[in-house]
This record gives C-alpha cells, structure tokens and sequence, in this order.
DNA sequence: TTTAGCACTCAGTAACATCGAGTGCTAACA
DNA sequence: TGTTAGCACTCGATGTTACTGAGTGCTAAA
C-alpha cells in the first residue's frame, strides 16, 4: 500500500509531468508548496513508486515520468477534480443556443466544441437512435431513367440516394409500390426497416407483378443497405501540437488508423454510460499504444445513442477531459431528451 | 536562349530530382544513358544553368537542385509527355462503372481516385452546376413543434434542414406555402432561387395572412441559406510521405491552410478549361509557398462544374499528374454530360 | 570545344571533452 | 527511526575537432 506521502509526491509528479512534458525531478518536487520535504527524501520516495512500477526513468540519471501503471492509478485515486473557467463552460452553452433541430449538427459542433477546448482530437461516434422511426417514404422521378428516394425519420434525419431506372419499369409502378410501403412501414424503428422489408412486405410485393419486384430490388439496394454508423472528427491537426507527435511516423500511423472508420466505431462502442479512460497499451490498437483515449456516452432516456471521446498521448489532462466530457454528454443527451419528447407527443 | 545541351541537361536534372530529391551531381548526370558528355561539361553547363536561374546549389559545394523558374521551364517545355499504366487507367474506368448517380458521389469518388493513384493530396470543389433547376420541394412535419424541408433538384442533388416552427403558426399554413412555392419555383435554376424569393414570390406571399409572413421568413432561413460550395479532399496522409515535409511545422501549417475552406475555394476556382500548374511562390498563400497546386476543370457542355486539383511538394511528378488530371476531369465530365442529357429529355 | 586533373568547399559523421540536471547512497542529525 | 545534507556517479545534451567524400570551379592540355 501506498502512504499519504507516497500519494502526494506521486499526484505531484504526475500533474507536473502532464503540465511540462518533461521529466520530473525530485528537488523540482521538493520547491512545490504542497510538499515539505527535502529533495533527498523524494528521491527515496520516487525510488520505491518506481520499484512499484508507477514511474519510469527515461535514463539511469534522469528524472522520473509516469508509467501507463501510474496514469492508471492517477486516474483511479489520485486526480483532483477539474473546474472548468467559465470561458469553457459559456463557450459550450452558446454552442447549443442556435437553433439546432437536427442530430448531425448537434453532433458537428460537439465534436468542434470538444477539440476546440482542448489539444486533442475529438471523435464522435453516431447517433445510433433505436428509437427512430420511418416517417415518410418517397421517390421522386427525375427523368424516365433516373429518380431520388428519400427516406425521412421522426427525428427529422433524412437519407436519400439516387438510382437509375431500368427500362422495363414504369414510374407509377414506383410510385405504387411507394404508397404500399409507406402505409406499411410508417413508425417501423428503422434498425427494424431492413428485416422488415425482408421478411414481409417482400412477401406482399411479390403477389404483384414482377415489374414490382424489380423495382423493389432497386429501391431496396438505393436505401436500405446496411449504412454503417456515421463518424465525426474534429481537430485532427491538434494532435500535431503535442511534442510526443514530433515524429512524422506516429502521426502518419495513427492518421490512418483514424480513417479506418470501422475500427474506430468498434473500439468506441461502449457498454457503460460511465466514463471511461483508455490508457496507452490497454489500446486494442497498436498505432493507439502511446495515446489515451477517453470515452462518455450519450444517450436518450435509457437508451445509448452514442459516443464522444477525445484522443491524445497518454500524457493526456485527464481530469480537464474528463470534466469537458461529462458536461458535453450530458448537455447532448438533454438536447436530444427535449426534441424527442416534443417529437413524441406532438403527433 | 538555351543549347540543346542545356535543354537535355536541366530535363535530366529535374527529371533525376522529381524522382530521387536529392540534389543531382554532375557526375550522376555524366552517366545517364541519354547524356554522353563528361562530367565536367556537365559542371560548366550546370553552373550557367544556375547563373540564369534554374537551378539552385543547396550549398556551394552540392549538387544542384531545380529552382521554380527551372520547375516553371520544365512544365512549359521540357517535361516528356507521360504514359499512364493501364493498372491506372483501369483503376479509373473502375471507379466510374459503379451505379454513380449523384453529382456527391462521383466527386468524392474521384478524390479519392486521385490521391490513391499519387502520394500527393486531392482537392476537389463544386460541382456548382449552374443549370440545376428545382424539382421539389417539400415540408415534412415531424411533430407540431419541427418539421424538415427537403429541397430535391433536377440533378438529383437533395438538401435539406429541420427547423422548429413556432406556436403562431400552423402546418397546414406551411402546406399550402409550399404548394404556392412549387407552383412557382418548378424549374428555376438554384443560383437564382434566393432572388426570386425575394422579389416576386415574397411579393406573392405577402398578400396573404401574417403568419404566412413569418412561416416563410422561417423556410427561407431553413432553405435557401447561401450554401458554401462544397469541398472534397483526399488522401491527407499522402503528403506526410513527402520528404519535403519530415517538418511538422510545415505540415501544420498547411493542414490547417486546407481547413480554409473558403480560401481553397478561392484558389481552385479557375477560369480557363487548361490545367493549370501553380508552382511554390507563385501562390498566394503563404503556407503553399513549398507546394504545386495542379488544377483542372470538369463541366458540362460548355458550362465549368468545378475544379479538380492535385497538392504536393513543388518537386512533384508534374508530368504524371497532369496526365491524370486530364485524364479523370475528361471522364468526370462526360460523366455528368452522359447524367444531364436524360435528365433534360426525359421529362 | 571538350575533358582530365586538381584544389577547394562543406554537410555529415564520429570521437572526445565538458556541463549540468538528476540520481543513489552513506552518514549525520533531530 | 525518519529525515536530510553531502557527495560520487550517470548520462543526455552540447560543443569542439578532425576526417571523409561527394560535389564544385578553374586551369591547362587534348
């Protein structure tokens, strides 16, 4: 077990390391207010923390750096609770007072907002909303050869795609074809869209021509292929500020991995809607394996909607990110809790 | 004026640096195939090529490196015509058999055909197509509080906003704008939609209730906000495998040079229908004062889209590039060219 | 006019000394 | 017995010097 003093010297170390970047010595430990002992003693101190594994020395005579162990328990035990300045906080609230009606722009500017504050890269996984529902269905013909379906939920997300007409289909057939589904599948949540129209109205569409069957190939290939949940990024250059990203090769590495969207969305997904803090090696990822990523969820009522995180070195301000992180989560969630009630009731 | 020799030395030269970027030595040059001239001809052609400009020395006792007026000679006169590989050309026609229908799609497509077949980044603007017309437009109410308004073109384009509606005003009131709206903007082209907005139509509305007045101030708001033209980048990456940038600080710089997005804009947007090289200085920007832009156009019929451009170091594969660029601005346009024509007749 | 030859330049590298921030350990002190 | 002063030691960083070699410019001969 750690004493008090072990405590202090090693949230010390830790703070100071987080602010500097640089190792930390023990006579730079001994000036601090907080702490009243002689540089010798806190060399004793760091001697045994480092047998404990929570701190690292870069060289035999160099000052001491935490390990991903340290980070750990910093995290864990050992960090002070971070008070936003106002700035940050006012900052936060004016971006939620336009008038935002749409998830996607809510989505945008959180990811902007979170990068904005801080030197890391914010990723924003999302909104996965179970609880969204067909709205209305309709395609609207271009030419004789072309037309556009655009399907519109209850939260007011619209998807739409363009698609070629083959010949031997007749636009009215689509358009029949489009009133069947319409009145068949309004209010259908749309992750239940896919199974639906499998299982179904497949079965229906088929009692008809074959003209319709086509057609419903079409339309079924033009929205309602799986569409793999949305990614947003902000702030990819500030991870360029940080001095452990000096090397062109662990930028390039980890830009990369950050376009493979569907890594990212997996490693996000998570299950608590908790707060929860990602360090170094505990990374999946290799090219992740000196960056923390921090995660919060987002969420409607009960239901999860998705993830916001910020992703930097492991030599990360934890306790800023995670203060920033909570207050956004929460002011998404209660964004979204107010549309949806409205959206509910409102009918 | 230049010798013939000069011509093949400083061809050879930049040709040698393009491809190597390391300064060229004298003796490196002597032994090219296409060179039969000592090293020491080479040293005094080399010298004169650098009294007049062309090439630069690194330092007094290094080989030679292309100046931008010897990379400026080098695209107007010197640079051998290049022969695309069939494994490119083919990766092309490949991105283009897909069931493309949307203007987006093939856009983004083709950024990223461009910066998957270079090491340089993509840059694509528009399309702006000046004969998109509206095809319908419509509100979709979500609840009694917010609706969504979906604008479709006759090109398929689809743009949409939710918007919440205040107490004052019912949908139904909405509905029936809309109806007036469709009857009278069916058919105008895009660019000319906020005018007539403002003159007759609102002339039209007006003569109605007052709460018509605030429902359309409401979709106009929503609608017909001034849309920045959009802007499609690909291969970030590719520019960290340049040499050219091992400096952070550079790369920094130019990243957040390309968040600009209305300065990118600005820069693409070019007149004539020629591709157009831009070497190191003579942009504008400070950030790509070490960086070609290469540009092309691509339209529709005589109408300009919009731009496609290649960013990379000024020692690019000038030669290389252009080639493809003209080569995807071709098929992009026929592209659409192929798109339009239906649309037009089809109706 | 071309080229061989040679003196010269300078980035890059390696070897070596110096400096100083930091350590570990020991012995003295409260 | 816990704390601290003192000191020898370590090692990255920095600076000096010397050496190497790829490259040049210039001169003189072919």
């Amino acid at each position: 077990m750690l004493t008090e003093r072990q405590l202090l010297i090693l949230q010390v170390i830790i703070d100071d390391f987080i602010d500097s970047a640089q190792p930390v010595g023990s006579r730079a430990i001994s000036k601090k207010e907080k702490v009243s002992y002689s540089s010798a003693t806190i060399r004793n101190e760091m001697a045994d923390l480092e047998e404990m594994g929570f701190l690292e020395k870069t060289h035999s005579s160099s000052g001491r750096v935490p390990s991903e162990k340290g980070y750990r328990f910093y995290v864990d035990h050992l960090m002070s609770p971070f008070h936003l300045p106002r700035s940050d906080i006012s900052f936060v609230q004016e971006a939620f007072t336009n008038q935002l009606v749409e998830f996607e722009r809510v989505v945008q500017q959180s990811a902007r907002v979170l990068s904005d504050l801080t030197n890391y890269t914010s990723i924003i996984l999302g909104p996965e909303v179970y609880e969204t529902r067909l709205k209305q269905l309709q395609i609207i013909p271009l030419s004789n050869y072309s037309a556009v379906a655009i399907l519109v939920t209850n939260t007011g997300h619209v998807e739409h795609r363009s698609f070629t007409i083959p010949v031997e289909i007749h636009s009215s057939d689509l358009e029949k074809m489009v009133n069947i589904l319409n009145k068949k599948l309004y209010g259908v949540p749309i992750i239940h869209l896919h199974r639906k129209l499998n299982s179904e109205i497949s079965e229906l569409l088929r009692q008809h021509t074959d003209e319709f069957d086509k057609a419903y190939k079409y339309l079924q290939a033009a929205l309602f292929e799986e569409q793999p949940v949305k990614l947003y990024v902000g702030g990819k250059t500030n991870i360029l500020m940080q001095p452990e990203f000096k090397d062109i090769e662990k930028v390039r590495s980890l830009y990369s991995m950050i376009e493979e969207e569907a890594e990212i969305a997996h490693l996000l997904r998570h299950e608590s809607d908790e707060i929860k803090v990602t360090i170094g090696q505990e990374n999946e990822v290799k090219a992740m394996k000196d960056c923390s990523l921090i995660t919060a969820s987002y969420s409607l009522g009960d239901e999860q909607m998705g993830t916001i995180a910020l992703l930097g070195p492991t030599r990360m301000e934890y306790s800023k990110v995670i203060s920033l992180l909570s207050l956004l989560s929460n002011r998404m969630s209660q964004t979204f809790h107010s549309w949806y009630q409205n959206g509910e009731n409102g009918e």
